[in-house]
DNA sequence: GCGAAGTTGGTGACATGTCAACTACTCCGG
DNA sequence: CCGGAGTAGTTGACATGTCACCAACTTCGC
């Protein structure tokens, strides 16, 4: 066993500011999102995810997949947000073991009022505060990151 | 009222990026260090807090300021800790209300044991897939947007 | 010194996420 | 058509984080 290659100082310090940058930025989105809206960032996602199909709803198993949860962990949050009415579980005519997510009227309607506030706070924290090159690094670095992970099941 | 300014398709293409690999980075490097050292992020974080102070021994406001976590959430998982050996309490001579968390050797050996292999997680992940630049962007970014937050209590 | 006000850390109730079964159904080879 | 393997979703037990509140202590104005 070598001596591990430890992070230079420049790396330490992308590394050290991108997670300070997580913690932070999810709080304060969060808490921008839940006082204007009284969306969780997890409500306001999964409403997103519907309100873009067609038919404003979707398989159970492919919204876990769009939005990589578990299946486990969707299914709990189905089930909260159908006690608040914002989404309702259909029979599936296709496949009689799956279930689909579709969106209510209150549903919509608190997506359609929470988006508006939602983008400024992103803009405010965190788009608007970067250069152009920076916008479009962050998208190809995360892209990279990205892609390398979805085809790495188990390492 | 007025029309609120979307995300161009650069930017949201920044913003999803961001997002997925938050969330996929995470999962990765908290499943690698979780194979390989039994310890999870949060865990590391705590010892790694620690093991670069002076005396391995901090006050828990201290700690938990400079991990940018709640001192409920501290307290809490200092509690699990202590019980798995890794770290201890002390009280705190200056201030009777307060109380110091110590490294105890456990603690300090599974930080030695993890950190080469943690280190390695996060290369292969993340760090050796960036350019240079991409380095010095993502800390320069993530330094403006930490500061921005940091200064703005509420909003 | 004293009492109000602030700080420190701990606690319980609760929200959320994970993991491992489990049920019900589909698919496929023979 | 049957039986076993795989898949979809649900569930319960448990781990973790949040929030509100409390007790103990410090600090500060008077």
């Amino acid at each position: 066993m070598s001596e591990p290659r430890w992070l230079t100082e420049r790396e330490d310090r992308a590394w050290r500011g991108y997670r300070r940058m997580r913690t932070l930025l999810d709080l304060q989105l969060g808490r921008d999102l839940m006082r204007e809206s009284g969306l969780s960032e997890a409500d306001y996602d999964v409403l997103s995810g519907l309100s873009e199909t067609e038919g404003r709803k979707m398989r159970l198993s492919e919204l876990a997949t769009q939005m990589l949860w578990s299946k486990s962990r969707l299914s709990h949050h189905i089930t909260r947000m159908e006690q608040r009415g914002l989404v309702r579980r259909e029979e599936c005519s296709e496949d009689a073991r799956g279930s689909v997510v579709a969106l209510t009227d209150a549903g919509w309607n608190a997506i359609v009022a929470a988006a508006p506030g939602h983008v400024a706070s992103v803009r405010r924290h965190l788009i608007d505060l970067l250069t152009a090159g920076e916008i479009d690094a962050l998208a190809a670095l995360s892209r990279r990151v990205v892609d390398r992970l979805s085809g790495v099941r188990a390492e």
